[in-house]
DNA sequence: CTAAGTGCAAAATGTTTGCATACTT
DNA sequence: AAGTATGCAAACATTTTGCACTTAG
């Protein structure tokens, strides 16, 4: 079966709650933010499709799994900070992530998968408050 | 109950195999090359603390639960080329990634967790043979 | 009209817990 | 000796599947 060809009410509403949903979730968060709206067998299987279109990333945290939406923007290049305290995630777009991708490509002949760059640390908000 | 105080020929043999495995593993992949030398659980439950020291890195691919050891060393920073397509890791002591860093924490505001730097490749091997 | 999408219940997987026993120090 | 570690079986949690029904185009 092709999958997600179609529009449908299930799909925009769960990209609207995922949307705002301000950090990572848990399957389980959105699941009752729905409040059964949505099956959960149909939640599994649409974040499975944004996951192959790169639109989310899954991963575990605490010994959760957890899912992070990534908005969708014009840019060549999807480099994140994601803060571990907050969970939010910064989308940045400086030339110094190209330089910094150059320079491992020449010095490490490492081709850094410019899609998809998320490094991990703390926002300034949080590592004030720390 | 206070975790890891002891040494076990259990935790060896669990080290052992981990760090002779060129790649990431899953739980079954190790349990399955230690043939019921050691319980499930226990696997589980030495991961879980290797987790904790950092030692271990626990991720998803393919929908599947990946592990991956990080070598111990004597670096400050822990950054790693991680390539998709092989799955190896590759350590990279080198001042480019400080310079990255303190651009970031300066332009940005962004403190990186230099503990734990991973960014997602293809390496050059891989990279020639695509 | 047809292929894709949905949601339920059931099945399959994956992970953790309780507990008796064994081991480290 | 005291507290930690182990491994089994059972409990629990998470994810996937089969299937009948609905919906989008």
């Amino acid at each position: 079966m092709k999958r997600n060809t179609y529009s449908t009410k299930q799909k925009e509403r769960l990209l609207e709650v995922i949307r705002n949903y301000n950090s990572d979730f848990a399957i389980n968060d959105i699941y009752n933010v729905l409040n059964k709206e949505i099956g959960l067998t149909t939640i599994y299987r649409y974040l499975d499709e944004l996951i192959k279109e790169e639109r989310v990333k899954k991963f575990t945290k605490n010994k959760k799994v957890i899912y992070h939406y990534i908005e969708e923007c014009n840019h060549d290049n999807h480099f994140y900070l994601k803060c571990n305290k907050c969970g939010k995630m910064i989308h940045i777009d400086c030339d110094c992530i190209n330089e910094f991708i150059d320079i491992v490509k020449n010095n490490h002949n490492f081709y850094i998968n410019t899609k998809n760059i998320i490094i991990d640390g703390t926002c300034n908000k949080c590592y004030k408050e720390n």
